[in-house]
DNA sequence: CCCAATTCCGAATTTAATTCGCTTTTTATG
DNA sequence: CATAAAAAGCGAATTAAATTCGGAATTGGG
């Protein structure tokens, strides 16, 4: 039933993550003239500010149209509604997110040390942003609501990557193919998403890109029939 | 330095969850008259519902006042706001799920079975009622804006008792002292929320309650030196 | 059966999102 | 450059929904 001869046959992980990477086309308007698409841009970055600060719910347009410099009205000629504004934010990033992941993780060459990259980058990529952090974890990834399939779809490709990426070590042989591949991925993702959420609520740890590869090598143990001991910083 | 001539010392797990089942008390008003004190349960009860259903931003107070069979303005007669009558939910529920995780955690000898009970109690909890999973997990929990205390409170105590737990076990020898508390917690939490939440958003696992077990089980092998292998269902 | 406390509710009031119609700015063109 | 069409912008309504208010109805003790 085994068969090492296999390397490079389907591998789901590429195919995910490319198409994560390229979706977030056809937003909802796309400025003709220069100075609409900068205003577009100063928009997202007040909207986030504002949503990060106040929730969704009770984020006021006016105070994001203040912030950005522009009427509410105008809001309304960019996006269709406050959660539309709200959600733009979030796929535009992921994608990019996923974007620097595939780049980096073609370098790589164990399943293993992608799945280690793309759990470091995205609490690397948390530190980074936190204002889109709150937003996205705090606000959007939980919600019940979104039926938006542009959101629904950006935020389960982050699960979908994971999957595949386990799916594929199993295939490989980088560990045994007993594992549940959903089970691992809960595992993985809870876990960092969790940090991640701790961190955003009460700043503990207090780096968290610094306490992110400690979390991700004691993960990285279940993976291992029996793992080695020393990483457990 | 190692201290084996302690085995009860300080529980820590027992004063927090004692703290915890004992706490919410002062909900904003204590009904005199009977019929009140009914139709408050109501409002609760049709709060829960219909803010699983739709969220607590877009569910509206005519919907719950409909369902609960009084009128809008009697919901302010009972709780200051929609806000403070959300909250009111997970308040009483979570003092209730800790107190009967103490009742049953007491009666245990080690803090390994005690982890694993409330872990896989926190799941079959979820599974049992979740219109109230819905609205702690999906909305409530990750919320930035709850600085109201006593929901805060309620939550973090459920942080405080696995850290607690985790804790008073490596104090007794069950495992290793060199593990980080935060970092073992972090996993264990964020994994069986992770778990609840994929269960209440796209409905898989099928079965939480069942599924449950092997994910805890998967779990402890973190606390291990080096686990067992034969759990992994 | 009656009174005072409690509970209840319909009708304002208020807040904030969304829509509408007109004005200003930009870009392309002769 | 002048100018018209397209694009973008805005203030003033409109609308939806939470919250407040002032009395009417109900309850429980005497």
């Amino acid at each position: 039933m085994l068969d090492e001869a296999r390397p490079l046959a389907r591998e789901r992980w590429l195919e995910i993550a490319e198409r994560a990477a390229a979706g977030c086309q056809a937003g909802p308007r796309d400025p003709k003239q220069s100075r609409s698409r900068r205003r577009q841009l100063d928009l997202l970055e007040a909207a986030t500010r504002v949503f990060a600060r106040d929730g969704i719910a009770k984020a006021k347009m006016a105070d994001i149209a203040t912030e950005a410099g522009i009427s509410v009205s105008s809001i309304y000629d960019y996006y269709p509604s406050k959660e539309d504004l709200a959600y733009e934010i979030p796929i535009r990033r992921l994608a990019q997110f996923y974007a620097e992941f595939l780049a980096e993780g073609r370098a790589l060459t164990t399943m293993r040390e992608r799945l280690r990259l793309f759990l470091r980058m995205a609490a690397e990529y948390a530190a980074r942003n936190p204002d889109w952090a709150r937003l996205l974890y705090l606000e959007i990834w939980p919600s019940v609501l979104i039926e938006e399939a542009r959101v629904r779809s950006a935020i389960d490709d982050f699960g979908r990557i994971v999957v595949a990426l386990v799916r594929d070590g199993a295939d490989r042989g980088e560990w045994s193919r007993e594992l549940d591949p959903y089970q691992i991925a809960t595992i993985l993702m809870g876990s960092i998403t969790h940090m991640i959420i701790t961190w955003l609520l009460y700043g503990r740890p207090a780096d968290l890109a610094g306490a992110a590869p400690a979390m991700v090598s004691q993960l990285l143990r279940l993976v291992d029939t029996c793992g080695d001991w020393t990483s457990a910083a």
